[in-house]
DNA sequence: CATTTTTTTAACGTCGGATTTACACTTAAC
DNA sequence: GTTAAGTGTAAATCCGACGTTAAAAAAATG
């Protein structure tokens, strides 16, 4: 069972960010401020918190600040709500020990695939036996397993090809996938997906990538 | 519970809109010009604003600028009723952050629809599939099961479709459907959107999508 | 800092979904 | 029956999203 926190003042959004996360199965906290936060942290210690930077009194950045000093929490991973444009955040959020951050306006598919991610990075998603056929992805490793045959792609392809596998099926659009492999505001050109795209088609096999003109591309598992 | 604010300078305007969100289970604000707007903006943080572009004293679109840079109320959903044929306003407006438009004259109708919409876009609206017999419609995966038989739909088809099964036996207005589907201001021949039912009728059998003669078109669930 | 690898851009080709066209058909009113 | 408005349909065309390649730019590597 995954314990999320959500710090935030603003009621409206922790309610939709609780409605999504609960909806992915996760638990689902939720604080209107830093103090209440924190303590809701040392009851429940849970495993991801999100924080808004901007909040009356204690700001996101101090609250990460202490979490980082509290002896058996200091693993806690950290994720940043940030309005947009303030770009500073950034830099002073992850030099405060942030493992991410998501820009506001926040797009549920956004936040979640980006949630899941993290959570995947740091091993705490059970990500064991893949249950797709002949794909094993490895991330401790950084390689792919195709048939049996090892794989060692670049960053982009592999968080490209780790994100359509991480939901067999699913359609995952456009600006999901720039969201979250590019990163919140990163903007490139139109064509950068389909050039990825092609060269993992090239690696592991045309059938295995589909296109949904006009929607996203998504994973065929097998035949 | 949505909270939907309504700016505009003309009364009848604001009635005309409250009556039928309210109908359909929206909680209503209003507001007859961008400072009002503002202050009720701040005291009841609404989900959606809907916003009059032309308006004496500050208009929409500075509104729509300054909601985007208040603190806690970024996240907030805009949309613009602007009057037909100002279509710098179009422009002007998505690059001021709105998240979507509506040109006036404004049908009622319309407006609901557009609105469920962007609140389902934006993951405010639960949106579980809906459990018609013997059709599945599977947003995640950008397919239609019909009986077990797994249907890649089109674009547009998809959306068609989703729209009449949103509400099976409902009957939906050809305007309505081009706004929804279509989008405001898209300007299509009066065949297109025959074409497209045909190609549905089609994939998924006649009986299942029948003709309002002068009125419009309705899914029937099942025989 | 030179080399290699990865990532992005730019230019063009391609394909299929979206739309139009043109006309047949259906329905209801008179 | 005649008419007119509304709809059905097949085929032709349009158009934009995507594919593809090569080359430039940026990062990583030694």
């Amino acid at each position: 069972m995954i314990k999320i926190l959500i710090v935030d003042d603003e009621e409206d959004i922790r309610e939709l960010l609780s409605y999504n996360l609960k909806k992915e199965g996760y638990t689902v906290f939720c604080a209107e401020n830093g103090e209440k936060g924190l303590a809701v942290l040392r009851e429940e210690k849970p495993d991801l918190v999100l924080l808004d930077v901007m909040m009356p009194g204690m700001d996101g950045i101090e609250v990460c600040e202490t979490i980082r000093q509290l002896p058996g929490l200091s693993q806690t991973l950290i994720c940043f709500l940030t309005a947009r444009g303030e770009d500073y955040s950034q830099i002073a959020g992850l030099d405060a020990g942030a493992d991410d951050y998501v820009a506001k306006p926040i797009k549920p598919k956004v936040l979640i695939s980006r949630i899941n991610a993290i959570l995947r990075r740091k091993g705490m998603i059970d990500q064991e036996p893949k249950p797709v056929k002949g794909l094993v992805i490895n991330r401790e490793k950084y390689i792919v397993e195709k048939d049996g045959k090892v794989l060692q792609l670049p960053r982009k392809e592999f968080e490209l090809l780790a994100l359509l596998v991480s939901k067999p099926g699913d359609v995952f659009e456009r600006d999901v996938i720039l969201d979250s492999v590019w990163g919140t505001d990163i903007v490139v050109g139109d064509r950068t997906i389909d050039v990825h795209i092609r060269k993992l088609r090239e690696k592991i096999g045309e059938k295995h990538i589909k296109t949904v003109k006009g929607i996203g591309y998504k994973f065929i598992p097998e035949d």
